[in-house]
DNA sequence: GTCATCAAATTGACTAGGAAACTATCTGCA
DNA sequence: TGCAGATAGTTTCCTAGTCAATTTGATGAC
């Protein structure tokens, strides 16, 4: 019996892939009490403690497209917070920033994400869960650094 | 100063996400050469190898609606990459398998995934690679148990 | 046996994001 | 100076999901 298809249980991007999905599904309907989503809510963290930033800044960070973090904007914007400010040095571009009524909801969602991770990840032990942040911060840096899509 | 957010980088499920973002659009680029989307692969992932399976299953499994598991039932039967088959005791269900050549294709996209999990992870050691193919293994697991919404 | 209820799948309306075209502005170079 | 790219952001069109309503078939109470 050829072992045509060795070890298709062996892709740590499936697995990442329905792991996400389910937390941030799970997730999702906790914002959705604070009339935010899951993208909302990432994009205020970015912003958070990191004040005006310009949207192509953002989509890079985010891995979202200009387009994307446009239309997120709107909508943030539309609910007051986060604002638009004109950069003084270059007319086509803006930064944004968080309300003070956005800065003040970050704790609130903060909250409801580590409840949402103490549900999700309650059966992982401390070192597994350690594990897990360091590997997946690493990832994201050596990602970062390829950011703009290769092949 | 009073550390109104703790930790906000702290949140396995941010990190998750991004993460998941970044492979998944590199993953479907590579797949976009054969044709296939990263759902379908991954409906396609599932059936190899369980053979007959009811779309409602489906979607239990691959924490998807009914309705999108319609959809894309619909798009890989249209690529003749899956057959449907009348459930024989209910008239109401159905049954979905890989096609002869459906199940020719998997190996081909299954390295793909390889190639592709390669790539993004090749920083990790192999200590931590089956660290996190296992941790996620044991969440999958663990969330299938309540895998319906329970809040 | 008939009807109310439930379940499987599909469908339609809506939403979020990607790709690419487009607009406005900036930069460099003759 | 003035014009040819490059760049920031927006907009349009398309795809792929969710949610809710619908249709069709099964099931159980009487």
């Amino acid at each position: 019996m050829p072992p045509e298809v060795s070890k298709l249980t062996a892709h740590l991007g499936y697995w990442l892939r329905h792991v996400s999905n389910h937390v941030s599904q799970a997730f999702a309907r906790k914002l959705a009490a604070k009339d935010v989503t899951v993208a909302e809510w990432a994009l205020m963290r970015v912003l958070h403690g990191r004040e005006p930033t310009s949207p192509s800044q953002l989509a890079d960070d985010m891995g979202m497209t200009r387009g994307a973090i446009t239309k997120l904007a709107d909508r943030l914007f539309a609910k007051r917070l986060i604002d638009r400010e004109a950069s003084p040095d270059d007319g086509r571009s803006h930064t944004l920033r968080l309300t003070a009524q956005g800065a003040d909801l970050v704790p609130e969602l903060a909250a409801l994400a580590d409840e949402n991770d103490a549900e999700c990840f309650a059966h992982l032990s401390d070192k597994d869960r350690r594990a897990m942040l360091r590997i997946l911060m690493e990832t994201v840096a050596r990602l970062g650094l390829t950011a703009i899509p290769i092949d």
